[in-house]
Formats: structure tokens, C-alpha cells, sequence
DNA sequence: CGCAAATTTGAACATCGTCAACTCTAGTGG
DNA sequence: CCACTAGAGTTGACGATGTTCAAATTTGCG
């Protein structure tokens, strides 16, 4: 996506940019109709809280990504907390604004289908990752997913950029802490993956989709 | 939707329809740039086939829908089987058509956004239904999904008007055929749900809501 | 009526959650 | 530069829950 060449990317960046810490909450969308956020520089994670005060996080985002663009459109609306996982830069419009700018504009609709269909492609994968029943797959798929969408390649490994930790990744895959740190440690000992600068390193990702399918064997071959 | 005025659901109209019998494949989708199929009658149902042999299903479509409508605008392709669930009419066009018809007018091309929405709106749904670590939770918020999508009211009863097994259902939300029908025989038992002419009735959707909760409330609450 | 599909049930076993205690790490301030 | 602290990660024991496999039973359709 080249920023100086898209309107839509113009249109937010057009407007007053604004500074978030990591931690700190950038948008509650809890009622229709929320502003949206164009992300120049950072990470975002999207979380409900449940009663037991336990996130259940949803999505991460990241530069380049607008969100929540599929709330323009919807009449659902869910309690969700969109939080600065990182240094944070966004440009923020009104929803009316937005639909303002796009409507009647068949290229920029077009482009937000596009941008729409990215964000379900992501919720396919979690799906995807949540119907493994044993805990060491939904690691080893959710670690892949995350290589995919956020990894950096260094030499023969790739390097998950995004600050992650092991409750993030056990409360996105409906799993406890202690669990994910568990199997984890599986991978670490098969010399799957490693810890560097305290992300996360996959040393051999034809190894560890072979692990996911060997993982699967027992139940589904 | 009323069909009359939409000329989306017009365009597929004015093609040949084909007609479908139960366990029938409609579309095998395994390239890029597959048909679309407007439903006029009937459910369809969305899996893919596991190297065991065993259905990981993603969705049930129901009359007045698109599929796949994500596919014409995604690079990801996915092996995924499209099955007639019953008798079903479908119209069907071809990928380019499709995009050529809504290219350039903004108002179908807002129409493909909203149905592209409605089917994202789905699998939010399936991943919350999936968060849930046990299986009678599991098994009760798909119910409810599905009567929500699905259910007609008859008195105070909402009858699932979508003949789905026990295996289907299981093979929907992580769990083995077993374990489901031992939950559902639970709520059998509580008075939540019956079995009428095949189909699945919640006879208080309320009550159910609140069952779920409960049910929850040991790790959520 | 008879068959195939769908469902039910039981018992043994494996997995993961729970709880509690402990260690490690990075960042803070003296 | 070190001590302190809070957050993050590790580990063990135990029990609850769901899977597995096998067998019996029910259901609906031709």
C-alpha cells in the first residue's frame, strides 16, 4: 500500500495525528457509529473484557491498517477496548467523515472491500487456529499465523515482530497462561523456536507446519 | 432484502438456475476467481476435508445469500466443499461477470459491502463461540447462533429450521459427536431444548442465555 | 420391513485447567 | 552500579473435563 499514492491513506493523514503510550486505551467502542484510526506507527490489540476481569483478545493490528473499519458498516456492536501495545501513532476521523469521503467513490470502496476482506481473512485463520482441540497445535498454528502476519525474515529464521507475551498469545486461542507456557517450552527443546530480544524467533517454519500436521496425526489422519 | 428492487440479486436472476439434491456439491473451490451462486431455496453448507476424512465446517448459508462473495476479491483460496444441505436453487455467474456488473457503481458495490460484513458478523460469532473452554458452553452458544440465524418463532418456542446432525454441529465448534450429543441431552433434560420433526427447539431462549452464563461463570466470572 | 444413518451410553484414559509457589528479567530509583 | 520491584515466565501436583473406542439402540426413509 504506498501511502503518498492513496487517497484514503491522504484523507486520514490529513488530519492532526495523535500519541499513544503502550498500555494505554486508545478507542472504547461500545455504542454505533465510533471514530476510526488510520495506524502510522505501532501495535494494537483488540480485547473485550469478560466479568472475570480476563481479556479474550481478538485481533492485532498493525501500521497501515485501519480500524474499526467494519463497524462503519454494522449495526452489532460489541464492548471492545483497542490498546497501545507499543509506542502508538494514529490519525483519527469521524465515521461520518469516512463515509462521507468514501461514498460514491468506487475506488474507495472498492479499496475498503479490500481492507474489509484482509480483516475477515484474519478472523477465517482464527477459526481456523480455534478448531484444533489440542493446545500444542493451537500454539504451533497461532505462532505460524502470527510469523505470517507480522514476521520479519532474518537470514533462515523469521522473527515475529510484535511484543507479544505468553498471555496475549494463551487468551487469544482459549488457553491459560500457564498452558501456553507449557507448550511452548515443547518447542523451544525441538529446537522450533526461540526468544531473542524477547520476541519471539521461529528457526524453521517447514519444520514447525510439518510439527502442526504431525500434531494433528492422532485425530486427523 | 426485497428481491424485486435489488438489482444485484436481479443480475442472477436473469441467469439459468440449477437445482441441487442434499449431500449434492455444488462448488469445489480450490482455484482463484470461483463462481458465485446467489440461493434462492435451501441451506448450503461451507467445510473443509481434513486428511482423516473428517468435515471442519465453516458455515451454513441459508436463501438470499451470496457465496462464495469473499473469494471474488481475495487471493487467499482455501479447499473448501460447497454442499446442498437440502433441495437448493441456485443461480449462479461467474466471477468476472460478477465483478465487471458491480464494478464502477458505488451503491452495489455498498450492497457487496454489507454482505461481506453480514458473513464477517458470522465468524466474529464462531470465534467468540470457540473461546469458550468448555463444551456445554460451547454447545449452547452455537444453539443460541443458530437460532438467532436460523430460528423461526412458534409461540414462545424458536424452531432451528436447518437440518443439522449432532456430527454437524460438533464438527462446528471443536468437539467430538459424542460430547455434543451428551450436552444436548443435558439441556434436554433442564427443559432448555427438544427435538421436533427433526429439528432442534429452544423452548426458552432466555433461559438459555442465561444457562450459558452460569455455565461460565467458574472461569469468567 | 429392512437398512443405513444418527444417536446414545459406558468405561478407561489423556489432556488441560487450577492453584500455589517459585524463578527470571527488565526497568526504576537511590 | 547495585538493590528493589513488578511483570513475565516456569514448574509440580491434582482433579475436572472431554476424547476414544466399542457396543447397543433409535430413527427415518425407500
Amino acid at each position: 500500500m504506498d501511502k503518498a499514492k492513496n487517497p484514503l491513506v491522504r484523507y486520514f493523514l490529513s488530519h492532526k495525528h495523535r500519541v499513544y503510550k503502550k498500555g494505554q486505551i486508545i478507542l472504547r467502542a461500545y455504542m454505533s457509529a465510533p471514530d476510526l484510526y488510520y495506524i502510522e506507527k505501532g501495535h494494537v490489540q483488540v480485547y473485550t473484557l469478560l466479568p472475570s476481569g480476563v481479556q479474550k483478545i481478538y485481533v492485532f493490528y498493525k501500521a497501515g491498517e485501519i480500524f474499526p473499519i467494519v463497524m462503519a458498516f454494522n449495526k452489532i456492536n460489541k464492548n471492545l477496548f483497542y490498546e497501545a501495545m507499543d509506542d502508538v501513532v494514529v490519525y483519527k476521523i469521524s465515521d461520518n467523515d469516512f463515509l462521507g469521503f468514501v461514498s460514491g467513490k468506487p475506488k474507495l470502496l472498492l479499496e475498503v472491500i479490500h481492507r474489509i476482506v484482509d480483516i475477515h481473512n484474519i478472523y477465517v485463520d482464527r477459526v481456523d487456529n480455534l478448531e484444533y482441540t489440542n493446545a500444542y497445535s493451537r500454539i504451533i498454528a497461532r505462532l505460524l499465523f502470527l510469523a505470517k502476519r507480522f514476521g520479519k525474515q532474518d537470514e533462515n529464521t523469521v522473527i515475529i515482530q510484535i511484543p507479544v507475551t505468553h498471555a496475549d498469545i494463551a487468551n487469544s486461542i482459549a488457553m491459560t497462561r500457564e498452558t501456553a507456557s507449557r507448550e511452548i517450552e515443547k518447542l523451544k527443546k525441538k529446537g522450533l523456536v526461540k526468544i531473542k530480544n524477547r520476541l519471539l524467533v521461529i528457526l524453521d517454519t517447514e519444520k514447525l507446519e510439518k510439527e502442526l500436521n504431525n500434531s494433528t496425526e492422532k485425530r486427523y489422519l
